[in-house]
DNA sequence: TCTGAAACATGCCAGGA
DNA sequence: TCCTGGCATGTTTCAGA
């Protein structure tokens, strides 16, 4: 599908606020409500919108301690390989695992209360899973940025 | 803000789905329309929820190719750290930068169209920047888990 | 803090340009 | 692909428990 500057522009609304009504987006875009609320379902249908969602505020629900832990694996079968993403998939503590190149195999990134919340979820669920070989944990500081947009 | 066990299913719910209708949520939550929209307007109000948003499928807007790059500073002045970091937020390419611990100073998540495209961004964009010192890609090669829900 | 009903706004679908 | 019009459905408010 090929995407006009008002798709963008509308891709672009709706990914900083989906709460917009078609009327609102109707202004800002110069066009009708219905006209609007057909490029919307367009986009949904296309697949190009995949869903929507609310974004909590991780610090204000306990969970404000973000860590990026490089993980490898003792070897990359690709049994060991399954098994540990079907795994490392349930832990709600990992929000991002990433199979990367390089030296190391995976990025993860875990959100937990605090360093001892941290420290517990290492040691009773992370370095519990099988074929695991080493870890090395990154703390954040501080989020200078982060963000769900993608310009298009 | 305390969540009963009841905001927790609702924040759960939200965050998988914002498009469900306040009468949708009443009925998994056992709640009437009026009950279930006061609680979410609480949540809302308390900061709880930031915001609202559509989640857009980046490899079918050609932002398909995602890269994490460990960036080190020359100094660690408080003038070069706001310095990159007010400059690092205008790329839109980077979703993520994180101020993190340990061998690096930043760990960034970078989204593009390509190989090609990555290298145009590092070369005219990413090594532009001032009081840069080191910079370490890291490419993914396969998105196991990525999600933006966090378990309450 | 919950319920239920009533007022209001929006989403959504026809039919036509 | 866009617009106008209208019905269905949703959101929001309010009184009362």
């Amino acid at each position: 599908m090929i995407l006009d500057a008002t798709d963008k522009k509308l891709l672009f609304l709706l990914q900083t606020d989906s709460k917009k009504t078609t009327k609102e987006l109707s202004l800002k875009l110069n066009l009708s409500v219905t006209a609007v609320y057909e490029r919307i379902k367009k986009l949904e249908r296309e697949g190009i919108i995949d869903k929507y969602v609310v974004l909590v505020n991780r610090s204000k629900v306990g969970k404000g301690f973000v860590v990026f832990c490089h993980l490898k694996l003792i070897q990359h079968t690709k049994e060991f390989i399954t098994t540990f993403e079907n795994e490392v998939i349930q832990l709600t503590e990992v929000i991002e695992c990433h199979h990367v190149s390089g030296d190391y195999d995976y990025i993860l990134k875990i959100v937990v209360k605090d360093m001892e919340a941290y420290r517990e979820f290492l040691v009773t669920k992370l370095t519990m899973l099988q074929h695991i070989g080493s870890t090395h944990s990154t703390f954040m500081i501080n989020e200078v940025k982060n963000t769900t947009i993608v310009a298009i």
